[in-house]
Order: C-alpha cells, then structure tokens, then sequence
DNA sequence: TAGTAAAACACAAACGTTTGTGATGTTGAT
DNA sequence: ATCAACATCACAAACGTTTGTGTTTTACTA
C-alpha cells in the first residue's frame, strides 16, 4: 500500500501533524532543520499526497472542471487554451469532461460526477442543460459559468460574444461591399444565440433598406453538412449574392457546394464565416469571417470563477472583429 | 453544509450503515421498506454523494483519466470518442486533461493531479514522457496504455497503427501509380513514430529499386506549417511528383503551398496524407489518405486498461488503410 | 409454545489528511 | 535564578464514507 505522511513521521521520528506542515509550507510552525528532514524522507519513500484525504477534510478543491458539449464545430481547443492559461497562474488544476451533444443524459453525468468532488468551479463551453440539469447545477453551490453560449435564462452567467451585433455587423459588412441579396445559413435557429444572429441580420438588412426573403434563411446545426444542405437550398444559380454561414465549418460547406455548382468564390457568391478559428486561413479561398475572442472568454470564465464567491458571477460579451481574407 | 448520508439516517430513523448499504445498492442487507424510505429522503435532501470520502476508504476511483498532448494535429477527438463510448459501458467516469506540447513541466502536472487522486487508469494519447516522468507514472501503480505513439522503450504499452507499414503502404500506393520522385514531410523525425514512417517509406523505394534522395524528406513536426515549409523546400518546379505528408493538416499545408506556386493537384503533384480525419473530405482536392482507426484504438485502449491488473497490458497495432480520393 | 435459522439492521473502526490547541523546550531580559 | 515570551512540536478530533461483525427482529419449524 502507498506511503503516508504517517510513514515519512515515523521515519523521520516527527508526528504527521508536522510533516503535513511541512509539505504543505505553512511557515512558522516548525524548524528549518526538520524541515529538510522531513522533505527528505518523503523524498526517499516515494511519497504521493492523498487527495481524497485531503478533500475530504478541506472541504475544497484544486480542481476547475470543463464541460464541453463535443459539438461539431471547432473552436473549444482556444477557449480551453485560455482556461488552461489562467489556471496555471493560479495554481490550479483542469479537468475537461464530454457532454455529448445535446444529450441530456450524459450533460447529467458529467454534471454529477464533477459535483460530487465539488471541484472549485465548473465552466460550460457551448452547453445548454436542460432545467433538470440546470437546477442540479444551480443547487450543487459550486462556482459555474457558462461559455460561448447565449441562455434563454438570464441570469444564469454567461461569456460570450454578442450574437446580435455579430449578425447585425456581418451583415453590414456584405451589404457595404455592395450585396443586397444575403442567405443567411447554418445557425441553430431554436437557439438564442441563432435567433440573434438572425436577428441582427434582419435589422442590418432592414436598417439599410433591403428586402428580405425567407428561402434566404437556412438553419441547421452549425455543421459542416448545414453548409452544404444550405448551399443546395440556394440552388446552382443561387439568388443571393452572399451568404453568413454561422460557423467555420459550415462555411466551407457551403463553399465547397457553391463551387460543387461551378460557382466561383468570392465572385458569383461571397461567403462569410463566423468563429475565425484556424480553419479559415486553412482552407482556400481563405474565409472572411467574424472572428471571436475564444481565448479571451476561456481567460474572462476562469477569472469569474476564481473571484467568486467574493463577486457574483456576472454576463458579459467579449469583444469580435471582422477579419477580411479571400471568401467575399 | 452539504448534506451527508448521517442526515438522511437520522431523518429516516435508521444506521448510516443501513444508508450507504442502499445507496450503494448492496442488496440482502436490507428490506424493500427501508430501501424506499431511505431513499425516497435522501432524494428530499438532494444528497450528493461525497466522492472524497468514498475513494479515501475504498480506495480505488472510477474514473479514468486521458492525457492528450494538444498537439496541432486533430485526431484526438476520434480516440477520445472511443474511450467514452467504452467507459460509458462500464459506467466509468472519464476525464480529460492537456498536458501541452512536449512540455515536460505540465505533463508532470497532468500526471500528478491525476496520480494523487488514484484514478482507475490512465490513457496518454501521443504523448510522450521524458524518463523522469515515465517513472513517476510507472512507479505510481496504475494501469496505464501510450494511445497513438510507437515507443522507445517497447516494455511500456501502446497501441497504434504500425508505422512502418504506413510509411511503406503510402510509398508503395504511390509507386503504383507511377511515382518514383517522392516526398516525405512533416513527420518528426526524431521521434520513433517519424523514423519508423521513413523507414517503412526507404524501404518500400527500394524495394521498388528507386533511387533515394534525401532532399525529398523533409522533417517537421506534422503541423500545418511543416507541410507549407516542405514544399517551399520543394520549390515551385519539385522535382518530385508526389508527397506524403504525415498528417492531414501537414497535407494540407503541402497542397496550399503547391497551389500558390501554380501547381495543380494531383496532375503536377500528387498529395497523401497520414490520418484521415474529416478534414481530408472537406477541403478540395479531397485529400487521398492513410486512414488510421483513431476510435478504435481509444477503445481498445479502454480495454487493456479495464482488464487490469489481471491481464498486464500489452501492445498492438489497430489496422489502417488507404482511401483514395482526389489528391493523387 | 419454544426453539432456531435467517433476515434486517446497528456499531464502530478505518481510510489519510488538516488544524486548533495544548505541551515542551529555548531564549533573553531582569 | 526567575520568568515571560516565543518557537517548535505533538495530540487528537474531524471530514463522510464503507464494511466486518455483532445484535436484534422476524419468520418458520416442530
């Protein structure tokens, strides 16, 4: 069996109150001297903290917990590089646990699993719990906030971009170039971060005058394949000029059908992108898109949660900007 | 404070013996009665259990713990799949945790978080520890199993496609189709995953009597920039006619390279990729590849990890092949 | 009805740490 | 030499479970 701190006392004829002082580095409680015998022995014997143990009689944990729903688009590595980032400066530890994708069951296991070693905090990238998870969530007392997602519920903590102005400013930006028949495509329009976007898209073609046509609306899932169903839905002699696909992926779906139809990007049809992530400058043409701040959420989450429960957690958007590449 | 199973014994006028026994499920220990009061109260509580304590005295998670290098390759998330539909059949927990890029200091941090927590089992995907490391999680009495990596030290476990035989298949695919002057990029070849490739590759041209020429291989680190760089060492007029790079995004990375010195694939050059994740059916040309069995090796892995400590984990290869689609 | 076996339950120790408090030893000033 | 003040350490309780064993209750047999 391992080696505990009863052992290293034994051996190094200290009690174990003294050796969990030591190895724990709560100064002025015990002498230099013992000290680095104290260290030495644990050394020596290949000694391994029992976190159990010491969770259990703490009360709290090291430990920040991820949940990312495995969704099919891409950007999570970014917003977990900023966790990771943020975490490290503070000495703790991050798990990341699957959650499927919209499945209720698995959102609940890793919700139980998480909550039963009440972990210091939980972050949620692109989840959305159902109110039963929601409420074991809510009711576990545990630090938790939500990433790249807009909730119907407000005032649960969110970061993340504002889907309205992302809508509303990628609209613009086509329609400023010049496009006045817009398709916008691949957006989960039953949530609220695809209604937004529509909705911004809507005001931006209304604030300028354009008429709008419901065939120019797709939605979908964000995926790959919506781009591609999207793009089908336009036909090969598509009547928009342009078209807001509402993730990298489905982006390049919608460019790889246009250009299936011998279509020419970005001058028979323009296509815009929203994340920004890598796969944009990856792909040819390279994508303009609407690039998001996914590192800088992951950072603004964990500070969130780091300050808690001094401060409540609170929404906020981070910033996104327009990056022009080759697609319009 | 977080209600314990003392409370609910209390409320429900029995032992917390009785308690946990019916939580726990441990049937002949207790009457149907019982079962339903206790917990029918527990649920009125919203008990949660407390995992800290429970693996303090039984001494064994379950939870097993994945430890990905977040490499710039993107084959991960197939393994990973892998692993938790397998977990999922055991009701086993699984986390994940990223240990940079061939940083020794986080991987020890990775290692350490989840040693002191005793999980049930660790899975490295290409990763590789430094001898420091590798004792620690040697030494630390876990079953672990390396996940898409051929090691040094063959005592250690893995489970992988043979990489010999990729590198000779890819070859041997390309001389079949009339190729003589062929690349080989991106791989590291300082790792044995990357020798092995090129070995598999210089046997296969001489096995074929082709002449070698060891400004085709160029090496790298099987990023996007590994292939782009290659094939700018290739020049505009490469004397080779195709190349293999050693993962999809290197692939990808030859290809746009190519592309922006006017070569047009496959018929000025032919590109394979080793991998064959999504990415290879999304960009155009569709990428022609080596297709590894990412899930099933996550599976498999599972496996040899579940069926510990009576049968000691073992290496293998999981099966590849090549799919052609429109690069060569 | 008495006796007994089985079923249902309770007691208490144990897991490995942390931490409040009390005990001992040391130092220096008077 | 005395004593205060402080530094150094040890004692022991506590954290919330599980589980071996002992105890009570139940049910059944004769």
């Amino acid at each position: 069996m391992a080696v505990t701190i009863k052992d290293i006392a034994k051996q190094a004829g200290v009690s174990p109150a003294t050796v969990s002082r030591v190895l724990s580095g709560q100064a002025a409680f015990y002498s230099e001297k013992t000290a680095k015998k104290v260290k030495k022995t644990a050394k020596k014997l290949g000694y391994q903290k029992n976190t159990a143990a010491v969770e259990l009689v703490t009360r709290r944990s090291k430990v920040i917990a991820v949940i990312v729903s495995s969704t099919k688009t891409n950007f999570s590595d970014q917003i977990i590089d900023g966790i990771q980032q943020e975490a490290g400066e503070h000495d703790l530890n991050v798990i990341i646990l699957y959650a499927g994708e919209k499945d209720p069951q698995m959102e609940r296991k890793a919700l139980e699993t998480v909550i039963e070693r009440s972990v210091m905090g939980i972050l949620l990238v692109a989840v959305n719990l159902n109110s039963v998870n929601e409420n074991l969530l809510v009711n576990a007392n545990i630090p938790y906030q939500f990433l790249s997602i807009t909730l119907k519920n407000r005032k649960l903590p969110f970061i993340t971009s504002d889907d309205f102005q992302i809508g509303y400013q990628a609209t613009k930006y086509l329609i400023d170039k010049g496009h006045s028949k817009i398709g916008f495509a691949a957006a989960d329009l039953d949530s609220v971060t695809g209604q937004l976007r529509l909705d911004g898209y809507h005001q931006a073609m209304a604030d300028n005058g354009l008429q709008l046509n419901s065939a120019w609306v797709c939605g979908g899932d964000f995926a790959y394949e919506d781009g591609v169903n999207a793009m089908k839905q336009y036909g090969r002699e598509p009547e928009v000029t342009a078209v807001i696909a509402s993730s990298d992926l489905a982006a390049i779906g919608v460019m790889n059908q246009a250009q299936d139809y011998g279509l020419k990007i970005p001058t028979d049809l323009a296509v815009m992108s929203v994340d920004g992530t890598k796969l944009c400058s990856i792909v040819r043409p390279q994508l303009t898109s609407v690039t998001q701040e996914f590192f800088e959420m992951g950072v603004r989450g964990m500070q969130q949660i780091i300050s808690q429960p001094t401060k409540a957690a609170k929404s906020a958007f981070t910033p996104f900007k327009i990056i022009a590449r080759q697609s319009v």
